[in-house]
DNA sequence: CGGTTTTGACCGGCGC
DNA sequence: GCGCCGGTCAAAACCG
């Protein structure tokens, strides 16, 4: 096990962090992303990649709908899968299936009034998403990381984040990598916010810190048994594989996010749109993220 | 200064 | 009762 694939298997923070960044058109309960380009298909005919974007803008949009705690009261026990824009194998499919209705069985089989002080096992409500890129993690609201663990069974570990838009706000998040599948995301939403609306705070702040980024979650080799610590990573020789793959396809993927900033550079037209160099920025910063979800570097860590 | 992430410690549930 | 496991807390560090 190398430094380079414990760092991709702890990079979930990073991914969620910058899903749940600056202010964009997600803020929009309802975005209109029509403004982006009058002549989409022509911008997804030069780039066609981006097409997965824009499906991906539409799950997003599925994701938020049940949350809007007032106009879309949350059913409970809701499952709700994307569209998965990679291919899967029938039985991955079958697998992923299993784990999601999983962890809605523990959302049904939660006491109405938990014992616990703490609020553990508040799972009254969840609903399970696969996302496949970081776009599918952002959901307009502020969150705000409080735990990470490593989950028995599976190479990465699980991130929990709690709505931050709101004091009292019971929303909680898990986000965890498919050990099945490394590019698709598991996201558990659980309790509905408390507030009308999303808000964002200043969620650049306390970005990942430059010296601890580096260093690989601690302990860990993949012969580590079972006398490891509750926080170490358990490696799988394929999921390596795939992500060894994963990272090929992302490199490739950042050529074309290169070109794409040349060709605007400071501003661009589609049809009749001007696009501000800001929303430009937004657009970019976007796929960029698309490209931290898939092993690109985007995630301010310094890479060798 | 106020927000965030990181991470060791703690706690309760659960299976044996 | 014990140990494992998942979820949460909270102090410290970090960032804009």
């Amino acid at each position: 096990m190398d430094e380079f694939e414990c760092m991709r298997d702890w990079d979930l923070e990073a991914i969620v962090r910058g899903s749940s960044g600056e202010a964009t058109a997600m803020d929009d309960p309802n975005p209109d992303f029509s403004y982006f380009f009058s002549d989409q298909d022509e911008l997804l005919d030069s780039f066609p990649e981006f097409s997965e974007t824009t499906r991906v803008l539409d799950d997003l949009e599925d994701l938020y709908k049940p949350f809007y705690p007032v106009l879309h009261p949350l059913s409970p026990h809701t499952i709700v899968t994307t569209s998965l824009s990679i291919p899967i194998e029938p039985q991955q499919v079958k697998e992923l299936k299993a784990s999601e209705e999983k962890v809605a069985l523990q959302g049904l089989k939660a006491p109405p009034t938990p014992k616990c002080k703490k609020g553990k096992k508040n799972q009254n409500k969840s609903v399970v998403k696969q996302v496949t890129t970081a776009e599918g993690l952002d959901d307009a609201w502020a969150w705000r990381k409080y735990g990470q663990k490593p989950i028995k069974g599976s190479p990465y570990p699980r991130s929990y984040y709690r709505c931050s838009s709101s004091k009292g706000c019971l929303a909680r998040k898990q986000v965890e990598r498919s050990h099945l599948d490394p590019a698709v995301f598991l996201v558990t939403y659980t309790a509905e916010h408390s507030h009308p609306h999303p808000t964002r705070r200043n969620s650049l702040a306390g970005t990942t810190r430059k010296n601890n980024s580096l260093i690989p979650p601690p302990t860990t080799t993949r012969n580590h048994n079972t006398t490891c610590s509750s926080r170490t990573p358990l490696m799988v020789q394929s999921i390596e594989d795939k992500l060894v793959t994963s990272v090929q396809q992302s490199m490739d993927l950042k050529k074309e996010e290169q070109h794409f900033v040349e060709w605007f550079d400071d501003g661009a037209q589609f049809g009749d749109a001007w696009i501000p160099t800001s929303d430009l920025e937004k657009f970019i910063g976007f796929e960029c993220q698309h490209f931290a979800l898939d092993g690109g570097f985007t995630d301010g860590y310094a890479h060798s």
